[in-house]
DNA sequence: CTCTAAACTGATTGGTCACTCAGTCAGTTT
DNA sequence: AAACTGACTGAGTGACCAATCAGTTTAGAG
């Protein structure tokens, strides 16, 4: 029975790790399910066995997606601590750009049309969706939050703001896996970049010696 | 002679039309010739007269979004004046902005994947694609080198900090696109985080009443 | 009116695709 | 050992699609 359930694993897992790599690198349509059972080593019955259709082993592999970025970033504030809130944004921000180079495939997924285009129709996948968003906005928008508090960082509105750093990080990320520019290269920079918007301004009102212009 | 040409142009550009609508709302390989002909109004065959395959028309679809994305900014910056830098990445940041709504097919056919995919084997992609992006990324950096210049924007690396605006004002734009985000709400906060990026420090060294902290 | 070339047609073709289903088989239960 | 179960198979099906091509229409020049 142990061997049973283990073979069944396997295989179920083998097909979704497939068809992760498939549909994030190839996309949807241009995946073919018998592709799919070939390169798994699998008959292309089976796929159906485990999986109702073309869209559910979709949503199977989003779920996985889903899972996986959310995990990886409990695990990432799991595991260190930050000075203040200006160095948990720094920290956050080398993390995604590091994450959009180890889990590519499930960045590029996200990367993609089709989800949020299933998304219009499904609420499954919109759920999904919502969450890794919502996870990942939360994440910028506590950072701020505590930067406010210690004072490493200005009077901005939080959550606007974490969605722009976000959009401007996720940004990045995509032009990377497009070859369009080098995260790499842009990585200093980015960070400048959100300490100069970030950081709390000190004005000097009181000092005769420097007069504004 | 002239009707000929007149009824010739206005099927091809029709074909054009359609395939560009199509091309940005359903994908590359979600479009089907069959159903393109059906919307113009024309027979199957048609298409491929005027057309040499499917790939072709998209490769004419795509060189006429970048005539038309370059046109229009060459068109803005005819009529604008910019008082400084900082005044004219503000202007170009609203544009892009605006663009993104009004010309909503463009822009989404270059948030598609398809593209990107097809310029790694395809010269004349590459080149379109190059056009679009080296022309965008060059207006901000323009922006950047004027404000440095009149004293509006600080000292900031123009190349890289032209292409981190650009991939946020573009992050902005998709997350609009695929409905996560309101682009309309985020809007001045955007040009407010830019400001704060950008603008020039006056570091206090000569005052003896604001000791550095 | 005639001729010619360009514009256009649509039935046809060869191919791929997602999905089905009748049936095999290994292992478990009775 | 018989009955049952869940995992798996792979040939088959109908739908669709890009591209073709032999033939028709159109439009203007001579």
């Amino acid at each position: 029975m142990q061997l049973k359930l283990k073979r069944d694993m396997s295989r179920k897992k083998a097909i979704l790790r497939a068809a992760t790599a498939f549909f994030s690198q190839k996309g949807f349509s241009e995946t073919s399910m018998s592709e799919l059972s070939k390169i798994t080593g699998v008959a292309g019955g089976t796929i159906f066995y485990h999986f109702k259709n073309k869209e559910e082993l979709f949503l199977a592999v989003l779920e996985n997606v889903k899972a996986d970025i959310i995990e990886e970033f409990g695990r990432y504030f799991g595991e260190k601590k930050f000075e203040n809130g200006m160095e948990m944004m720094e920290g956050v921000i080398l993390f995604y750009l590091y994450l959009a180079v180890t889990m590519e495939d499930h960045f590029l997924l996200l990367h993609r049309h089709y989800p949020y285009k299933l998304a219009e129709t499904n609420p499954v996948c919109r759920g999904h969706l919502e969450a890794i968003y919502n996870c990942l906005a939360d994440i910028f928008e506590q950072a701020i939050l505590t930067g406010q508090k210690d004072g490493s960082i200005g009077d901005v509105n939080p959550r606007k703001t974490a969605l722009i750093i976000f959009s401007m990080i996720d940004g990045i990320a995509r032009f990377k896996t497009y070859n369009l520019y080098d995260a790499a290269a842009l990585c200093n920079d980015v960070i400048a970049a959100c300490r100069r918007m970030l950081e709390r301004r000190v004005t000097p009102p009181a000092c005769p010696a420097m007069p504004q212009t």
